[in-house]
RNA sequence: CGGAGUAUAGCGCAGCCUGGUAGCGCACCUGCUUCGGGAGCAGGGGGUCGCGUGUUCGAAUCACGCUACUCCGACCA
């Protein structure tokens, strides 16, 4: 993609508006644009990460065997009444009345409506287990929107919903989730933690959030500093198989949130020096709530015995539109973003230091189809700037490496790579920045971690 | 929802107190010179001063009302 023809709205100065680190850079960087209060507008560059996150979000809840579809945004009250949720759910859900005043709402969440798409058509015990998901925006009316897409009204959730025959299975649905998630992050770089949880107002009795550690994050947390590098569960991991010692191995050390922590409990269970008590990141919550849907809602099968089974429910949240600026908080200096390659917008930023120059735009324009030739997703400033803007740019949209190539190093036959994250450089002959870059970057994709 | 604050060009701001017809930096356009860390010079374009009502000969400026947005607290992927 050549930069002079691409859309990148890079602000020089900081929106006032903007507090915390991730909001201003993705202002900066020209990701995102606030359209009001809790609503954004993705722009090119912002909506590259998200449907980066989003791919590794899918790839890996499809490799736990979770299904795929997709729901509207609008939904009728009517099924809301049937789980009782339509009056419960309060002001944060945005209610809509149609033309022929029926009533509607744009959903916050969709446990409604895949129990009632499971009832039209799931009968038998043979079908399951089942896992539905789909990635949808959502709304949820904050009474206080802040901290840009960290704490939006409109934003994206992926959704994940199991239908299991009895508890026992549920539970098994529930630590195939909990592996997914973990490799979801780890794929995006993130060091997340699993912490029981609250089960807020969507009920049930099991549930994980995972956190990201961060000074920024909303809220406090208490956990076991070993949980920060134990090994996550590798590609192979079998998801038919039993997934309990991972689970028990991830859930044995202490970790919980401010609303669900026990100090007298928490400093039992850790050695002072393993004690980590810091702030993060909610970057996902999965719950086990029984048939606290499937029950109101008349979400039976029938059992190998002739007899109706009401299901067992459980429901996985991640989302999108938060872990891009939780990704942020993580990954950047003073300059700006420093992307994990896996999320990039781009993996590899060439710089001409001289567009405009006949022999410097040939040579840049050369390189540039050599790297695309060769698989790497490329940004090409050629805009008609000086140097350091250029550096300047490239930093704070947070491109992992930068190769840089201008009049004095063509002449030497020498191209320049400048690694984002560390701030090394490597002066290497033009001919070999191709396999270089590529030997870099691929290891860092985790497609296969 | 309680408390505090802001609103003037795309962004960041000054002007308001003490009313006299809007300014600075960046960005943008043209030309020339530049080109390894946000280049220089010269010229140029762009604003219903958030909205409404009032006071006044005259309102960005004073008064009243409204709206939007932000921040702090109670709630949440």
């Amino acid at each position: 993609m050549r930069l002079s023809r691409y859309f990148l709205p890079v602000l020089r100065d900081v929106p006032k508006e903007a507090e915390i680190v991730s909001h201003r850079l993705m202002l900066r960087a020209g990701m995102i644009r606030q359209q009001a209060s809790g609503l954004y507008s993705w722009l090119p560059l912002g909506y590259k990460v998200l449907m980066k996150v989003q791919k590794i979000i899918e790839e890996e809840q499809n490799r736990s065997g979770a299904i795929q579809l997709l729901m509207p945004t609008i939904q009728s009250a009517d099924l809301w009444r049937e789980s009782g949720r339509y009056d419960a759910y309060g002001k944060e859900m945005l209610r809509i009345e149609d033309r022929h005043e029926r009533e509607f709402l744009y959903g916050p969440t969709n446990e409604e409506m895949i129990t009632d798409i499971f009832r039209a058509y799931v009968k038998s015990y043979k079908d399951l287990p089942l896992n539905l998901y789909h990635i949808q925006w959502k709304f949820r009316d904050e009474v206080r929107p802040r901290f840009g897409t960290m704490r939006s009204r409109e934003f994206l959730m992926k959704d994940a919903y199991s239908f299991d025959l009895s508890q026992e299975d549920a539970v098994k649905a529930y630590e195939r989730m909990f592996v997914a998630y973990m490799r979801t992050y780890a794929r995006m770089g993130l060091t997340a933690i699993p912490m029981r949880a609250d089960t807020g107002p969507i009920g049930g009795d099991l549930s994980h959030e995972w956190i990201v550690l961060a000074d920024t994050g909303e809220s406090a947390v208490f956990c076991d500093r070993r949980l920060l590098d134990k090994p996550i569960p590798g590609p192979d991991t079998d998801f038919r198989g039993d997934l309990r010692p991972i689970f028990e191995d991830w859930t044995s050390l202490y970790a919980a949130t401010e609303e669900m922590v026990d100090m007298a409990e928490y400093e039992a269970a850790v050695p002072e020096e393993f004690r980590v008590s810091a702030r993060g990141i909610e970057v996902g919550h999965i719950f086990y709530f029984g048939t606290k849907y499937s029950e109101p809602m008349k979400a039976t099968v029938t059992g190998p015995d002739g007899k109706e089974i009401t299901v067992h429910m459980g429901s996985y949240g991640i989302g999108p539109t938060r872990l891009v600026p939780a990704l942020i908080e993580a990954f950047h200096d003073d300059a700006g973003i420093i992307w994990p390659v896996s999320v990039a917008p781009f993996e590899a930023v060439l710089i001409n230091l001289k567009a405009g120059d006949a022999a410097c735009d040939a040579a840049c324009d050369k390189l540039c189809a050599e790297l695309e030739a060769a698989g790497i997703d490329m940004l090409y400033d050629d805009r008609d700037q000086g140097a350091g803007a250029k550096f300047t740019t490239a930093d704070l949209i947070g491109i992992p490496y930068q190769i840089i190539l201008g009049p004095r190093g063509l002449a030497a036959g020498e191209a320049e790579i400048k690694h984002r994250k560390t701030g090394e450089r490597e002066t290497l002959p033009i001919a070999d920045a191709v396999a270089r870059l590529k030997g870099l970057i691929e290891p860092q994709r985790k497609t296969d971690i």
